[in-house]
DNA sequence: CCACATTACTTGATGCTTCAACTCTTCGCA
DNA sequence: TGCGAAGAGTTGAAGCATCAAGTAATGTGG
């Protein structure tokens, strides 16, 4: 902790730039997934993290932890998601208070035609433009800061993004 | 351009930590500047802005450029800073389609109260965790993924955010 | 000099996010 | 065993962002 709020000339252009990464990266992806799947962000996060799931449930705040949101803003979605026919929700046979997500077969299917696309818009919007270093750097510096962000680690850092094939799941395009 | 969507394990946990930094950096900013000064990042950016402007005034339409944001979304933000007086718009005398947003008095206090927390609070998130290799780390990557987003630079890479002293300007905790 | 496209901006509707309040269940514990 | 606290989840309202459509002013080709 400095006494000096203000940042240096180089902190100021690396903030400078963060915050403009920050506003428009997540609106490129949206978009893409908008226009592709008509799918937020966040809903194709919270699909995907179903499909990597061992028997595709999972309970809400589990769900909740592993896409890093509040269990309000997950209940909506999952609520909209559960309309589209790609999620169900049940009572938990194992406590009375828990409920827990399905992936449905139509949700799956949905996550296996959305992922290529979305894959290939991350690839070509971070790493294309990323050597080794590049990617290197880039994991370093988040890690500082989610560190910092999160320092319990309770939230997931490491959420599986549905952007690697699955063992026998490689994709035609692959 | 890849044949191949799929990430590779390196990308991969570059991304998710990526994505999960996108997802909770902007939230624990968002935070700060709402509980301490009722204003959402994207408002304190556009008051910012203005204040660093000679005059403190600027067309929307350059406005929205420098925020990274489209005219739709800074035309309802300017109406609820305008209606918390911290902002007025009014035709210019140059040309009869645009319309200048001015800083107010008010509007400039506001800033100047508010900026030495939300500095404090980037460099309590990004800064304390970096070293100078990490900050030139961060500058050079979101660098190259700018370079993509906007590769005609029209959107402003690099908004002033209010974030170092003008001079004669240094607050009493510098 | 007049139609037409373009630029600059605003507005209203829709949808997503957040916040606070609520229910229901389980746990701790006396 | 029974009561209060904490956990899990839902809901409704309010705020903010986005989208499509609209207005008004200004260039531009014929």
């Amino acid at each position: 902790m400095h006494e000096e709020p203000w940042l240096d000339d180089d902190e100021q252009r690396a903030w400078r730039r963060t915050a403009a990464v920050m506003t428009l990266l997540p609106a490129a992806l949206d978009a893409q997934l908008q226009r592709d799947a008509g799918l937020t962000q966040f809903s194709y996060l919270t699909l995907a993290m179903l499909s990597e799931t061992p028997g595709r449930t999972l309970p809400m705040s589990a769900l909740a932890a592993t896409v890093n949101s509040s269990l309000s803003r997950l209940s909506h979605v999952v609520a909209r998601l559960e309309q589209q026919g790609w999620v169900t929700r049940e009572p938990s046979p194992e406590s009375g208070r828990v409920t827990v997500a399905r992936l449905t077969d139509a949700g799956l299917e949905k996550v296996r035609q959305t992922a290529p696309g979305h894959a290939a818009e991350v690839r070509r919007l971070i790493f294309d433009v990323l050597d080794d270093t590049g990617v290197e750097s880039l994991a370093c510096v988040t890690a500082a800061i989610l560190g910092r962000l999160d320092p319990s680690g309770g939230l997931r850092a490491n959420p599986l993004n549905r952007l690697s094939p699955e063992a026998g799941d490689r994709p035609a395009t692959g």
